[in-house]
DNA sequence: ATAATAGTTAAGCATTTGCTTAATTATTTA
DNA sequence: TAAATAATTAAGCAAATGCTTAACTATTAT
């Protein structure tokens, strides 16, 4: 095998608080390896799988620059998740609503 | 322990596609196991633990009416989800913009 | 009381996950 | 050419995950 991890599925990969914050921290623009593992104390192997997964989910692309692999956001396939959200979106919604006639009885 | 599995995080109990599926179902309304369970070709035994972890998120409520357990939808949680994709939501609707502005060029 | 129904709990197991350290591949600098 | 830098690949490991079957608890029906 040549992937360490096979998902490619967007749910799971946005499942680790890790991979949710390499793509925080790329929402800043486009990042190389080591600079987007600054703030973590993890090995650099780990990001480097972490982008992996993120990369065959599609939530990043990357490009060589000399000896640098710059990641950049792509953030199309949490679409998938904003849709099936949105299913539910109208629950909170609804008691949203609910709480705001409450308020504006006398 | 008396939980086969520890998550309590959001993000985790809906990266599985068969609670995300028991989730939809709820949809509907409040149901016994036995029937949410229907579609399902696992055993009701692994639909329970998907239920447990669901209810450790918050995700569902249970009350017992005689010798059913009915599960219902409390999707307040997936706000959190909502709210962190919604950083990212510009992202998509700027190149749902970019593709307007294209079209409407002569 | 006994059997049937609804569901959970317990125990075990194979696979996946998230990490580690060591080795390897490119590229640049001295 | 040799050393340094950036990053990956490889191998291994402990823990978590998602299931299974068997045993158990609670409630209802006969």
């Amino acid at each position: 095998m040549s992937r360490p991890y096979a998902s490619a599925d967007i749910f799971q990969a946005i499942a680790d608080p890790t991979r949710r914050a390499l793509l925080d921290r790329l929402r800043t623009g486009e990042q190389a390896v080591k600079q987007l593992a600054e703030p973590f104390t993890m090995s650099l192997p780990a990001i480097s799988q972490h982008l992996q997964i993120l990369c065959e989910a599609g939530l990043v692309q990357m490009r060589k620059s000399g000896r640098q692999r710059l990641y950049r956001l792509n953030p199309e396939p949490l679409k998938q998740v904003s849709d099936w959200i949105s299913c539910y979106e109208e629950f909170w919604q609804n008691k949203l609503d609910a709480l705001g006639n409450y308020l504006e009885e006398d």
